[in-house]
DNA sequence: GTAAGCGCTTACCTTTAGGTAACTACTCAC
DNA sequence: GTGAGTAGTTACCTAAAGGTAAGCGCTTAC
């Protein structure tokens, strides 16, 4: 028989670390916009324009400082080509698709949710 | 061959519908604190003071606003004991469970960008 | 020359998130 | 009766997020 000490087990060490894990995560992925852009420049390379067309609701400032913000954080690269007048292209770098499992799966759950929600809806009326 | 037409590529139509499923996932999970609530109570249904206490940083207000809302969500549900003094605990439902893939993978990520970023503090010094 | 598009920036304002601290009603231990 | 713990609530406040609207310097199209 094993003896059971006053320790955290190995188990709750573990739960903790993914929780830290998750917090760590999320402080560099937070707010509205940041996953959502991140997915939209993996897909393809976009100017300013485009994105926030694709992105509707953002706004011009607000998709100014999520992409500095990214750019500083290596998920993005701002590309400016010398054609007159320049073309910027925001391209994601491979950091980005390090995040290609977190966005699968999440884009898979609000599938399955947003199914979820209309048929409570239903159920409602 | 193919005739290119004037409609969104099937391709295209993919990328719009996973932008709006994270969109819509991210409209439930939002802010610092859903998701991290979430995974602690998957792991294991605690109390009120537990959850503060292994949240460190989250404030009495902060924690039962979430509480709140998840369980409005059926994201938790909230047990009253009948002890003296009642006893309360708050515990994963099965719907909170549809997120292990994402906290799963969101714990895995996190978990190598705190390594990336160490990496990159040490280059600095 | 006038209008429109691009890639922003700026000033201004509202909304929300979230923290602090004090307090409640209850119970138990001392 | 004093102190501590449990599960919050309340009032107050700050900071950050984020929206609106206007404008700028540039260029092309009409």
């Amino acid at each position: 028989m094993k003896v059971i000490k006053n320790e955290p087990l190995p188990n709750k060490v573990e739960c903790a670390n993914s929780l830290k894990n998750v917090l760590d995560a999320l402080y560099v992925l937070n707010g509205k916009w940041k996953l959502p852009l991140i997915l939209s420049l993996v897909q393809s390379s976009k100017r300013f324009n485009e994105i926030q067309h694709e992105l509707s609701g953002i706004s011009a400032k607000v998709l100014a400082k999520e992409l500095k913000d990214l750019e500083l954080n290596d998920f993005i690269t701002r590309k400016v080509y010398p054609t007159t007048p320049v073309t910027i292209v925001y391209e994601a770098t491979g950091y980005s698709r390090t995040l290609k499992n977190v966005l699968g799966e999440l884009s898979a759950w609000g599938e399955q949710h947003r199914e979820k929600i209309k048929q409570s809806m239903r159920r409602q009326s």
